[in-house]
DNA sequence: CGACCGATTGACT
DNA sequence: GTCAATCGGTCGG
């Protein structure tokens, strides 16, 4: 764990489906004062411009307004009336592409990701911390004070992964959408606890 | 302006 | 398996 270096811009100026599966095994971290939460991501879910499920599909507004942006900033949306969900922004200024971070593996400040999740200190079952995509926004602490943050600062960044940490890849239907269900464009790791069911 | 509904979750039959 | 919670975005009149 000694070598992890900071996801360069250059890593999310492609399209978001190249960038989904490569967002697989990055952890994503999260500096808040003295506290830091970190997360290996398992589970993504690509969206274009050209796709209807997609939030940029009808062009840029004040809400989707940060897909629209360069490549590396975090799109965070409000959903539900109660939920926020997290997208890491792909592709050039200009292209309404991003990748919805599904669910992560919880590594660093789990205590506090269970109390920001309402969770009691001796509850065991761990993969519901973050095996959804509010829960993951939940446990981190995102809501719309964080969406359009640059992923090349401090405070939430990813950092590649580790070349020792070896799995297979998945794909399916994204999930919770009907037009475009025929496109695989999910994408998680085959086998990880975390992934959301 | 009103109606509909959503890239979800958790509680419950 | 079903369904309510809860509110901002979007679209039709």
């Amino acid at each position: 764990m000694s070598a992890l270096r900071k996801l360069p811009r250059e890593f999310y100026l492609r399209s978001a489906l190249q960038v989904a599966r490569d967002l697989l095994g990055t952890l994503l971290v999260r500096r808040i004062g003295k506290n830091q939460f970190s997360g290996k991501i398992v589970e993504v879910e690509a969206y274009r411009q050209t796709d209807p499920a997609s939030h940029s599909f009808r062009g840029r507004t004040r809400r989707n307004e940060v897909m629209f942006q360069e490549g590396g900033h975090l799109y965070v949306y409000f959903t539900y009336g109660m939920h926020f969900c997290s997208n890491v922004v792909t592709g050039k200024e200009g292209n309404g592409e991003a990748v919805l971070i599904r669910a992560v593996e919880p590594i660093e400040g789990i205590e506090r990701m269970m109390e920001n999740r309402g969770f009691d200190v001796d509850r065991k079952d761990l993969q519901n911390l973050t095996n959804g995509p509010a829960k993951v926004c939940q446990a981190f602490g995102f809501g719309r004070a964080q969406n359009g943050i640059d992923l090349l600062g401090d405070e939430i960044f990813l950092v590649g992964r580790s070349k020792r940490d070896h799995f297979d890849v998945c794909r399916s239907s994204r999930i919770g959408i009907q037009n475009g269900i025929e496109k695989k464009w999910r994408f998680f790791i085959k086998g990880n606890l975390w992934v959301s069911k």
